[in-house]
DNA sequence: TTGAAAGCGCTAACAT
DNA sequence: ATGTTAGCGCTTTCAA
């Protein structure tokens, strides 16, 4: 391979020591003008590049970040959010020059191990969780080495850990209060995917306020997989039996896609639906209902900045953000 | 930090050499049974792991392989592909003891130069390329420093570069003929994405190959974007225009959904449409079509084989691979 | 402002 | 089979 020029050569070649050069390459501030351009000239001229695997043994940092991603991230339903949360953490990154690590262990069983040998041997400067990670024992051990991560999700501990998330019960709140308020709706079901997902439950529970606070007291409730074809036969099914509602609060849009489907099949027309994330299906979908801009790249890039601050050492008080989500109401 | 400990560390500790140490972790085979069983319990007791940076160094070698994305890779659209075989080509580095670094540089003035600095620095042991990479520019300049790298797609040099890629021609070939053979159609309208895809120009000539062979000698053609609604209206129109067709070869599951929609809304009953790349969209939807699996993780997997048998010298004449895309009948 | 030199943690050639 | 030692390419302390 080319280019196998070291400092030692552009010392050689500018005549000064090679503290003088690596002194140019860190822009340091001890340095005439003069040798700092004269040295930089036979930088240039020879081509040279450092060797980060040297500055990364002395400067005991490789400017790396791991992005860690649990298959749930991976599977299909989720490809949106995972590949714009990567080109949002990406993008961050590389202007503050860091790089980006994929770290995806199929093996559940393993992963754990891997991730501490990887952090062992200093390849990391920084770890990144996708959604609430639920390896509590793994952010204990991190926590406790005092090694530097972030999770995007929100935490069993808010305290303690970095973490950056939407206020999802708020967003649901507010929606449900305006069905209830402008659309004049008083049966609403709620929608959402799996309860066992903490986002599920934080959107139920913004549904929930905002009927208490309006003195509704029936509550419709539908828990469904992401899967359309499934999801559409519990909530025709449902709605069948529970004629009475006028509105649907999903969690994600491709339930309401299938909630819209189900009221078609039914001829319920005055029913209004909302979903959530404003996913790509949506966009190429031909319904218009009320979704939310949960922000992806928004949380990408926070969750990035809180564990920069924090392996640079400038970490204030604060160690979470929530990103405002933006919804985005149809009619 | 915790951890601190160092080869240094663990020789003094079993009262052995650091070369000891050392060939104990590199699992040399001139070391004794014993030896090897006391030092490894010393690194166990210690937990001791390398300092990758160290080795890297005295290596030369980071053990880290970079995927190169554009945008067009992370749109929405080619997500489904995009996460799948960063998930392929993860799954096959991990066990291959490499590390995958995520390189996806929006601003494609300056990528170039990232990329070059990322290899000068000796940080990655070789690329990937997503889809033909149509900077020949770097390829060259990669070529000519010998730095090791693979095309996921099929390169314009195809006998210089290393790549991986589907027989797109002969998938559409294959499907067009048995429309004509099988299915006795004659009037067969080829839909295709943007034409300055080289994949589309690929599946383009499969079509128009059968075509010929089967002495047909008019061709329906539509290059459509890869949105359903742009799809629809451009597909609809034409085939009011072309009342004659009975059959839609299409690049893409979204362009033979947006095929399959306009023919019901024309009532076209009899026309059949194929589609391609086994999307999301087609599993989600309830359309049951033709389609190709291109077996995106065989792809991704196999850039890396051959990739890794570059770096480490093992590569023998044969530098590109085909990967057997399967056709999923319907009917 | 600059240079000399020690050292980061490891590997590998050479010696035994 | 094991140890000694000279690097790998850089940073940084200390001295000038």
């Amino acid at each position: 391979m080319l280019n196998r020029v070291t400092l030692a050569d552009v010392a050689k070649k500018a005549n000064v020591s090679t503290a003088t050069v690596s002194r140019v390459i860190a822009n340091s501030s001890l340095i005439s003008k003069e040798t700092k351009k004269k040295v930089q000239k036979v930088i240039d001229n020879l081509n040279y590049v450092p060797n980060s695997m040297a500055q990364s043994l002395t400067r005991n940092s490789s400017k790396i970040i791991g992005i860690v991603l649990n298959s749930k991230d991976i599977d299909p339903l989720s490809n949106n959010f995972f590949s714009e949360i990567l080109s949002g953490i990406s993008d961050y990154l590389i202007k503050k020059d860091y790089y980006t690590l994929y770290i995806h262990c199929n093996n559940s069983e393993t992963e754990e191990e891997y991730i501490k040998s990887l952090v062992g041997s200093r390849r990391l400067d920084g770890l990144i969780f996708l959604r609430a990670y639920d390896d509590e024992k793994l952010l204990k051990y991190l926590e406790n080495i005092q090694f530097p991560f972030s999770i995007i999700g929100t935490p069993n501990d808010t305290s303690e850990y970095i973490w950056v998330d939407n206020d999802n019960t708020k967003t649901t709140y507010t929606i449900t209060k305006k069905l209830i308020e402008q659309n004049k709706k008083k049966n609403i079901c709620f929608v959402g995917g799996p309860m066992n997902l903490k986002v599920t439950n934080y959107r139920y529970k913004g549904y929930v306020k905002a009927l208490k606070e309006k003195n509704i007291s029936k509550e419709y409730i539908i828990e469904s997989l992401f899967n359309i074809d499934t999801a559409y036969d519990i909530i025709r099914e449902y709605l069948r039996n529970n004629r009475k509602i006028d509105a649907i609060v999903t969690t994600d849009d491709v339930l309401a896609i299938a909630s819209i489907k189900a009221c078609k099949s039914l001829n319920k027309r005055n029913v209004i639906v909302t979903g959530f994330n404003n996913t790509y299906l949506k966009k190429t979908s031909n319904y218009n209902f009320t979704t939310v801009d949960i922000k992806v790249k928004e949380l990408g890039k926070k969750a990035c900045e809180l564990l920069i601050q924090k392996i640079e050492n400038r970490l204030m008080k604060k160690n979470y953000a929530i990103i405002e989500a933006n919804i985005l109401w149809e009619e």
